[in-house]
DNA sequence: AAATATTTTTAAGTAAGCTTAAAAATTTTT
DNA sequence: AAAAATTTTTAAGCTTACTTAAAAATATTT
């Protein structure tokens, strides 16, 4: 299948996940850079090759076959991710950038023998848990914006959800990278921000980034 | 540069040094599979980019700034062949078979990464020549349909140049490998072929196969 | 609920990278 | 060196993945 084509369905499985699953031609478009007639476009082209159910005006809806297809590519960008973070020193940042073209180049065959020279890890160096060879994905986290406040409880850093480059620059110098342990201070959720405790700082986080930083509970 | 083009001065660079030089359109249309209309189209527009010298009716030739992107491309090939070849079992075909792909989203900065891994090696798992980073190339072999067969001399096979799977089952069959030993016995020049001795068999190859195998003398 | 703004869709057009068919030039055979 | 065969080129056309501009529908604001 064409880079194109997996790139679309993958960003509308990324959206369906991150936004109030704001699958709309337009969101797309905005992900992937193109204009909205062109998101239109490939839409439906997409439903004609049974990827996705399109209705007009209608949030775009991956079907089996899409989501498929979407897992698969992002388990190789995963695979990718862990593999190159694993042999080289390469800031995440660029790690990601390598993985964005790799994956769309990457047989089944490959994608397997990169899974088990690493382990057959469950997840990549973002924390993004990576699909198995069937599509089965684990994950138990939750964003940030989501998690409570009770007295003490603190949480452990699992992903931070995004390829931009400003929002991994904020979190190296905060300290916020996969593993560290937070706490959840307090939810101002009629201003939908949330305020963490990391290292002894105090940070006000608005929901551009409490959206995207998941965390797990720490045992 | 888009995939059609990289593939296109690789096809040049490749046949320039393989067959006589034999470099027009139809040569390249033929390596990658594409009528000869749209090789002599692919020609003018690569002249226009300033990639080959492009006149009528004669063999493509490289400019200096189309031999450094195929040889470019040409590292990049051979840097994953090394890579894959060092972490999984895969056969030489299945690499070169990802190689193919994975050598035209590399950036730079990658390969040299991967060059570093590796110790930057001179030679890929065929025995084929790695340009470094600034596109330099070292090679002292020479085709077994040009080695003399002076009594008792013998060579090391260094190069198995192809990516035909049955030219690779036959050299697999008959030992014919990386590395190992061979006596050139005899050269019917008329004829265009050639007698050598391996594991004390003896085999008489036809210029298709004689031109692509390479040895160094042994010392 | 009307007016306004935004988004989606349609329509027409472009560039890349191919195709086939036929004309033009070159190469090979006799 | 003429005839035959092959190769290269030109021409016209196709598909994919875009674009911009304008029409149609939906969503938001007042």
């Amino acid at each position: 299948m064409s880079v194109a084509i997996e790139n679309f369905v993958k960003a509308i499985y990324k959206n369906g996940k991150r936004d109030n699953n704001d699958t709309k031609p337009g969101n797309i478009a905005k992900e992937l850079g193109i204009s909205n007639a062109a998101a239109t476009d490939m839409a439906k082209k997409l439903a004609i090759k049974d990827l996705i159910d399109y209705e007009k005006y209608q949030e775009l809806k991956l079907t089996d076959k899409g989501t498929k297809m979407a897992l698969n590519v992002v388990r190789k960008h995963r695979l990718w991710e862990a593999l190159l973070f694993k042999l080289f020193d390469l800031s995440l940042h660029d790690i990601h950038r390598e993985a964005e073209l790799l994956e769309h180049q990457t047989s089944d065959l490959l994608a397997n023998k990169i899974s088990d020279y690493l382990g057959n890890p469950k997840f990549d160096p973002h924390g993004d848990p990576i699909p198995n060879a069937r599509g089965e994905i684990t994950t138990t986290d939750t964003s940030i914006s989501l998690a409570n406040t009770e007295e003490g409880k603190s949480y452990i850093i699992s992903r931070l959800m995004s390829d931009d480059k400003e929002f991994f620059d904020f979190c190296a110098q905060h300290g916020l990278k996969y593993g560290n342990s937070i706490l959840v201070s307090k939810q101002f959720s009629k201003n939908k921000m949330t305020q963490i405790l990391i290292h002894n700082n105090t940070i006000l986080l608005n929901e551009d980034f409490t959206s995207i930083i998941y965390v797990n509970e720490q045992d």
